[in-house]
DNA sequence: AGCCTTTGACCAGCG
DNA sequence: TCGCTGGTCAAAGGC
């Protein structure tokens, strides 16, 4: 990486914050104190005082000791002595890992950084922090970190600048979080609230711009100096212990993580807290061969593996995204099985492969794709999936371009780190430093919500790591430009007004939208294989025997990329001959075409003539019906949804002039492949259409068929009316739901 | 009720 | 064409 000349790998041990974090957290910053907690949150139990400590360590070299010694030393002397061992399987380590990047890794002394506490907290796992090759010490020592207060830089830990008042505790960094703080929590703030390093051309001295203390862009000078990604990640038990990634931005686009795992009681979410965030910036993450002080910590601290099992058969990594595993192998050349996930976000393509120890340590991830929706709320993720308000509305977000976003084919990012455009392979053992020129990946929310001309994040949640990623010309210029504004965290003064204005936004939409449920059309048939076979491909994920029927219910998730669309199909329990199919969800694309493989098609769809019926009717609604330029996408309508309160309307055989809350089919019927709408005689050809948009006229017609359906919803009912065929299934769904009036997406 | 994990089987690409 | 391999599917059961 040009202009780095030193490549340095630095593990450094730090303690966990004392009792009084606070003053730890004082003393790290000067006298800058009060601004700062301005900020702090009201819980007494975090430990601010710990990260403080990390970014100053991390950076530190053996020529930097001393100063950081010096500048520290006195204050941290109340801190007790690490224990010798440790500091000397650190050596051991840094050493090796030095050896396998090959480059000079001076360790850091961090005998005068240590807590007398640590005992008190014998879980408490020295955090490790990995600077990858290409990372100049001197860019990272010069940082005002290192520098007295005097010379510092505004940044936060230089206590030079003024601390924002966490408005949203995203800011852990700043505020770390309270230990009681779910770790979803956590790992939100760890990844929201990103600080970067920024080095200064001339003075050479770095610049420190915290995201979340959101440096404006124009402060920062131009610089000719690579930057460095240096992805932080703490394992440690302690919550407050999780470090923001620090980014630097390069111009050269050339830039890397350091992963850092600050100890063995790394569980999987640990590791891609920061990489899954932005999967694409950091392909891949080989926690336990990059980071042997895991391993190395284990063996010292076995008695507290069980720290680190706590991700055996946990959650594929608790990285803020929800994942679904589809598979497991057993990769040749792997010691361990790999796993495969995807994300469970409804267009969400990402994937990723991890492979993990029999004792549950991610030895690698993979990740393919980007995130293009944020990270659900904690408290939501694995339950809501594709209800994600701000999720969806951020989907409306026009899919990344890109070689890997949206439909393109992407490759495990991987193997596009060895591709990116003048990028080395940082990769060392399972260690992958990629660049940030994978860009494509990255976020789309964030390219989206960035300000331009180097105006930081300004969403919350919405912006996770991988946002400040971004590699899009945006983002390159406002890189070049020397803006920095990486990691969000959205404490600036312009940058927070528009963040909030985002959040804002985010949250009345979610607000408005989270009690509206997808549009759920209930079509009943007599032929299981027909409703199955309707054009669409379905996975099913999942069979249910459900109160009051007898019959399981199958549930299945359209396979299509970004198709957020599920039905579940049971028979009747009142006629075992009909088999009831509910839709929730917008078809937003159209019907695939059909396919000779069936193991495409879950469940007992079909393929061949009547998928390819059902796909010609589909798109014959289309065309006749779509309320949109766009009418060749019956699946798009994802994009038009219901105002929020509307009545169920009746597409019965019977003639409607006017919508009515019941909506119903026909469609037991046979010869009427596509377009079988009870009422639509023959003249009407293919044309089924409504005389009334049925949501844009009174609701006349209840349902008459007592099913029960969510209040509100609309749905399609079975009917005894001839001349409905249910191989049109799609076809009355595409109906249904080609009727819904355009709005807000849901 | 809905979603996830497990795990054997299937599929496609490649040599 | 066959075997190998990685990736994915999908039934069943669990949470």
């Amino acid at each position: 990486m040009a202009g780095i000349d030193d490549h340095v790998a630095i593990i450094g041990d730090w303690v966990p914050p004392s009792p009084s974090p606070r003053m730890f957290f004082s003393m790290m910053l000067g006298d800058d104190v009060d601004s700062r907690a301005t900020s702090e949150p009201t819980n007494e139990n975090r430990n601010e005082g710990f990260f403080l400590g990390s970014p100053e360590q991390i950076m530190s070299g053996d020529t930097d000791k001393k100063t950081l010694a010096g500048d520290l030393g006195d204050q941290l002397t109340e801190f007790g002595a690490f224990s010798d061992q440790k500091l000397s399987s650190r050596g051991g380590l840094v050493e090796r890992i030095a050896a396998r990047a090959g480059f000079n890794a001076p360790r850091l002394n961090t005998e005068s950084i240590r807590s007398a506490d640590l005992s008190l907290n014998p879980d408490v796992r020295s955090p490790y922090l990995t600077i990858p090759p290409g990372l100049s010490p001197t860019t990272l020592l010069e940082s005002p970190v290192f520098l007295s207060t005097s010379h510092a830089q505004p940044s936060p830990t230089t206590g030079k600048f003024p601390f924002i008042p966490n408005v949203n505790n995203r800011s852990s960094m700043l505020i770390p979080a309270a230990p009681d703080r779910s770790k979803e929590d956590l790992f939100e703030d760890f990844n929201t609230s990103s600080f970067a390093f920024k080095p200064v051309a001339e003075s050479g001295s770095s610049f420190f711009n915290n995201g979340a203390s959101k440096i404006s862009a124009a402060t920062i000078p131009q610089q000719s100096f690579p930057s460095i990604e240096v992805s932080v990640q703490s394992e440690n038990s302690l919550p407050s212990q999780i470090m923001e990634p620090t980014k630097v931005h390069s111009q050269s686009r050339n830039t890397f993580h350091v992963q850092a795992d600050l100890s063995r009681s790394s569980t999987e979410k640990d590791i891609p807290a920061t990489i899954a965030s932005d999967p694409t910036v950091l392909g891949t993450v080989g926690s336990a061969e990059h980071s042997p002080p895991l391993d190395e910590q284990q063996d010292e601290d076995g008695d507290q593996r069980g720290g680190v099992d706590n991700m055996v058969g946990g959650a594929p990594a608790e990285d803020g995204y929800n994942w679904r595993k589809y598979g497991q192998k057993q990769v040749k050349g792997s010691e361990f099985p790999r796993s495969y996930y995807k994300c469970t976000h409804p267009n969400c393509q990402v994937k990723k492969k991890v492979e993990r120890s029999h004792e549950g340590h991610i030895t690698e991830i993979i990740y393919k794709g980007a995130h293009n929706h944020s990270k659900p709320p904690p408290n939501r993720r694995s339950a809501i999936g594709s209800s994600n308000p701000l999720s969806d509305m951020q989907l409306d977000i026009p899919e990344q371009a890109g070689p890997h976003g949206g439909d393109g084919d992407p490759v495990w990012a991987s193997t596009q780190k060895g591709t990116a455009a003048g990028a080395p392979d940082w990769r060392h053992d399972n260690l992958e430093v990629t660049s940030s020129s994978l860009g494509p990946e990255f976020c789309n929310t964030s390219t989206t919500l960035q300000g331009q001309n180097g105006a930081p994040f300004e969403s919350s949640d919405a912006v996770d790591a991988s946002s400040t990623f971004s590699n899009d010309e945006d983002d390159d210029d406002r890189v070049t430009h020397g803006s920095v504004s990486l990691g969000y965290d959205g404490e600036g003064d312009e940058s927070e007004s528009k963040r909030r204005k985002v959040e804002a936004y985010a949250t009345e939409m979610s607000g408005a939208t989270r009690a509206i449920r997808e549009p759920r059309v209930v079509v009943q048939t007599t032929s299981e294989v027909d409703i199955l076979d309707d054009g669409y491909r379905w996975r099913k994920y999942g069979q249910k025997v459900v109160k009051g029927n007898p019959n399981p219910r199958s549930y299945y998730k359209c396979t299509n990329a970004g198709c957020t669309v599920r039905k579940h199909v049971e028979r009747a329990s009142h006629d075992l001959k009909s088999v009831i199919t509910t839709y929730e969800g917008k078809h937003n694309h159209d019907v695939p075409a059909a396919r000779n493989s069936s193991h495409v098609n879950s469940g007992a769809s079909g393929t061949g003539p009547a998928q390819a019926a059902a796909a010609a009717a589909a798109a014959a609604t289309v065309q006749t019906h779509v309320h949109r330029s766009d009418s060749s996408q019956v699946h798009n309508m994802a994009r038009f949804d219901r105002p929020p309160s509307f009545g169920t309307f009746n597409l019965p055989g019977r003639q409607q002039l006017g919508p009515s809350h019941g909506f119903s089919f026909g469609m037991n019927q046979p010869g009427l492949a596509n377009l079988g709408m009870a009422g639509l005689g023959p003249t009407q050809g293919k044309l089924p259409a409504l005389p009334v948009h049925p949501y844009l006229g009174q609701q006349r017609q209840v349902n008459e068929m007592g099913f029960m359906l969510p209040k509100g919803e609309p749905k399609v009912e079975p009917m005894s009316e001839p001349s409905l065929n249910l191989s049109s299934g799609s076809a009355v769904y595409h109906q249904i739901m080609s009727r819904l009036p355009l709005g807000p997406q849901m």
